[in-house]
DNA sequence: CCGAGCCTTATTGTTGACAATTTATCTCAG
DNA sequence: CTGAGATAAATTGTCAACAATAAGGCTCGG
């Protein structure tokens, strides 16, 4: 639903039957429905969206961008599985850019770069982190994410704000699911969003990237560990609770 | 040729029409044989390579995965023209992932998690830069790159790896045509590649990934006014030596 | 001379059929 | 029973034609 009412930056804003079919697997794939290590048919999925195997293809060519899915040549696509080493790595990349991100936004603000509505809207995300402190997780989950995406859309480099929000997309597909669950990380998450917020408004950017860093490392770490218990716990493969449309 | 010989880390061995073609499309875009700007139109495309359109289309898909194309619905695909802005920004994000993976690289080197060939490699790469300090500028250039792909390559984060790699790739068609040439910067940059290979050789993270970050500010200054200036006396167009062979 | 609206043309989006490749199945020697 | 090789099925890669869209040119009224 978000991802069809503000498309990725440098995209167009005219849609096709490939786009369309792109958002509809990237939504299904966020959400469990298409669950990880499912092969995903050309025909089959050209059958259930009623259109012919070309924009399909295309379709799952947009989403292999992304990494949402992995195609190899003459084996078809599959939905990967995430190994918590790999899930690990994406967030190492994901803290990079996102403290780069806050550099530049924190140089941005100081230098009066911002708009007076960007201000006053980056204002509001403290409290609203602090006012959702006990909410449920995804609703906590989804807002840090607005504020990530608001840094990196702010942060006055279009380049990096493409390339975190490919990141963040996947990443957040596991973080909703798994870090925001636990409360003594949501303490430590505000806490360092928190000093995050006030060196940014003192303008230091050092000291703004390096808190960020910090913040990545707790989400890594966090959403790392919890996966690792769920893969470890499910190693008898109980199934989820959908059957997968998809032939398996 | 480079790029045919090494396939990108995800990607699987087997050849198909359209991976040949985003090869060859992607060499002619860095060589400026098709430059900047030029309308990447299908039904051409495929009468020269001898297919259908149908693997053109998926090629120039693939090429605008990394960004060497631009392509908007029912408008086409082109070679984009990168503002000075632009490419200053991609140094930017290129910066950034590159002092991570050198962060990363001096941990495993120090915690022992490299081989004992892969070491041998690295050792050399300080003597081969310094060798060819005189050297022609694309012979320089390509030799740094090496460099920065054997770091991203073993620092242990194959997402990193990905993801240094594309923007590299987009990153150096214009390092090598501009910063190089420029003498001064590179003593500069051998300056501070020295540096960081004592930092990444004493075990220090920190200060590697710091130097790692001075080095590609470097980089990206140099190349930014180097391309900055090019930009600006050629405000008369004055036409390349090809004519394109594309329709323009 | 200028601009609005139609019309032509060039180009992309989509389709269904066919070719090439991989995977699964079957046969049969050992 | 096991495993190698051949055969059949499933799936992807490619093609050529058709439909839909956008760009450029034309007419015509002002």
């Amino acid at each position: 639903m978000a991802a069809s009412q503000e498309p990725p930056p440098g995209e167009d804003s005219r849609r096709t039957h490939a786009a369309e079919i792109a958002d509809a697997l990237e939504q299904e794939i966020g959400a469990g429905t298409i669950p990880p290590g499912t092969k995903l048919i050309e025909e089959a999925l050209a059958k259930r969206f009623g259109v012919s195997r070309g924009p399909v293809r295309e379709a799952l060519r947009i989403l292999s961008r992304d990494d949402l899915v992995r195609i190899r040549p003459h084996l078809g696509a599959c939905v990967p599985e995430l190994t918590p080493k790999e899930l690990s790595d994406l967030y190492e990349v994901r803290t990079a850019l996102f403290a780069a991100a806050i550099r530049l936004f924190t140089l941005r603000l100081h230098n009066g770069e911002l708009s007076e509505e960007s201000i006053a809207r980056y204002a509001t995300f403290g409290k609203d982190l602090w006012a959702a402190k006990d909410a449920p997780a995804e609703q906590f989950a989804r807002l840090s994410q607005s504020a990530a995406r608001f840094i990196y859309k702010h942060c006055g480099n279009p380049v990096l704000h493409r390339h975190a929000e490919r990141i963040d997309r996947q990443a957040f597909l596991f973080y909703v699911r798994f870090a925001k669950q636990d409360m003594a990380h949501r303490q430590r998450f505000l806490t360092l969003s928190n000093m995050l917020g006030q060196a940014v408004r003192m303008g230091d950017a050092d000291l703004a990237a390096s808190l960020a860093q910090k913040l990545g490392e707790e989400n890594r770490r966090t959403t790392y560990e919890q996966y690792r218990a769920l893969k470890s716990t499910s190693e008898h493969p109980q199934k989820d609770e959908f059957t997968p449309p998809i032939t398996e």
